[in-house]
DNA sequence: TGCGTCCATACCTGCAGAGTATCGGTCGAT
DNA sequence: ATCGACCGATACTCTGCAGGTATGGACGCA
């Protein structure tokens, strides 16, 4: 057969997600009827069915999540390819990067001068998006680069370069019970209130979208944190972190799109890797 | 803007592989005229000039050179999309393989009693490619799985598991110069004609398709050969297997789309990494 | 200068995609 | 059992655009 259009796909996609051809048409700005059809032909053209409907609901067939799944890696293919061309049509080419707030750890601010040095080196535009969107960012072309952290984000379809590993701490109100502790472990938290980091994750807490907004929640008393070393750089005077010896350790990684050929990336993975393979930087008050 | 459609990049790609819209037209089955607008309109709505003309040539801008790439990725994924959900949709689904001849060293039917084992296990269809096709099959969604070789493959895009290291060895006719050395080099093979592995690779020789036909047409003289070690369990009595010293070792992968969430998929992976780890048959001759 | 090449423009046509009205099946309330 | 609400499919109409033909106009070459 030959291949469905674009259009095509994204009237499937609305299709599946709603599970309901009325409202899949609303979303889409358009008549019902046309959907149906267009959703029937495109079961016809394919050869297979992808919805199952009664009168009453609409579900998908095993045929039609997997072919959901294979839709958003088009969809996401085709935008990605506009966004790339734009982005290096335009008269000053930039090095898009991503992460979310102070998720590159402080390393950018070491890497850059390196990267500038390379020859292939473009202006870098720093693109500081809501937490857990970096990959989605990278993957529909809106970036060239991302800060990712393992386990937390799906690093499929990428290339990545590990920068830092790191251990956790607890940050805590300085008038915790647990705040004189040299260490403790996860389950000494069991029952205070956790962030409920912005996006869909589960957790007790208040909202929270980065350090600053973190530290004054926790000094306030409205909650403690788990979060990886680095960001005890924002610690406040009022807050105390206690290192977490059962805290699965987290990583930094730097990340592009498989197959990418451009200089300007590479140059800056260079970078990354020199400053990486440097180590942290040990941090010491400074004689006067 | 709104995505462009699926057949204004085929469209695309045609003229940026042509370079020249009246070849392309042809290629596309359609006349002239309407294929320049579609390109032009392409480019009005993205906003980006991707071809510069003259009425003497067409070349491509940077900014066409990445859409170009990118098309290429976004056309595979729509049509992986398809076969995907199409092969999911089967009555009995199957289990696709792709390796070129021989590509597996025969760990494929070490392999299958293992995976046939899995409760997740299902039919198993091995397709035989042409060389250098099999990570384009996987791209496109025409198989599920790929036995790979690096560094020859482009493994951009896939997640891999390496089952096989290998040295390789020296094909020679029986009266070769070199046929009674232990060991060589590959510098002492200059001058003798190599196979022209079948598809867009240089080299000197004659074309060759698989490992018979290689055998073939080293003992009638006609060239030599540097293969893998496992080719050798092809070999006839009127050739000669000699260890090439600095010959680059080549691995076996087997490769999949990454984020694959296919049971079966894993299934077949968790078999080969375990057929993998107890290492290579130590070939014996068996006792009267 | 005249010819061949090649992309763009002008103009026309048919069909496919989108809209409106309506049907028909299913569930739930009475 | 009946009615009404809901929801997807069907029937029919219309319009915009994809695609075709003819031609223009720029450029290179002999």
């Amino acid at each position: 057969m030959d291949a469905p259009e674009t259009r095509e796909l994204a009237y499937f996609v609305a299709v599946a997600e709603e599970l309901h051809f009325g409202r899949a048409a609303r979303r889409l700005g358009m008549a019902q009827p046309p959907l149906s059809r267009a959703i029937q032909q495109l079961e016809r053209r394919m050869g297979v069915v992808l919805l199952e409907r009664t009168s009453r609901a609409v579900s998908l067939t095993p045929a039609g999540r997997v072919f959901l799944a294979e839709s958003h890696k088009a969809l996401d293919a085709v935008a990605a390819a506009v966004r790339r061309a734009q982005r290096a049509g335009r008269d000053v080419p930039r090095l898009m990067v991503v992460m979310k707030p102070d998720g590159d750890a402080g390393l950018l601010e070491r890497i850059m001068p390196v990267y500038r040095r390379d020859p292939d080196a473009l202006e870098v535009e720093v693109v500081v998006c809501g937490i857990g969107e970096q990959a989605q960012m990278l993957r529909d072309g809106r970036v060239d680069l991302a800060f990712l952290h393992a386990p937390h984000d799906d690093l499929g379809g990428f290339d990545t370069e590990l920068l830092l590993t790191q251990d956790h701490v607890a940050v805590l109100p300085s008038h915790h019970r647990l705040a004189d502790r040299a260490a403790l472990v996860l389950a000494d938290l069991d029952g205070d209130p956790l962030p409920r980091w912005a996006g869909p994750e589960e957790a007790s807490g208040p909202e929270v979208r980065d350090p600053g907004q973190l530290m004054q929640l926790v000094a306030l008393g409205q909650m403690v944190a788990v979060v990886p070393e680095s960001v005890r750089r924002h610690a406040r005077s009022d807050v105390v972190c206690v290192p977490v010896l059962d805290a699965p350790r987290s990583s930094i990684l730097l990340a592009w799109p498989e197959r990418t050929r451009s200089r300007a990336v590479a140059a800056f993975v260079r970078a990354s890797t020199e400053i990486a393979a440097a180590g942290p930087v040990i941090e010491t008050v400074a004689a006067p």
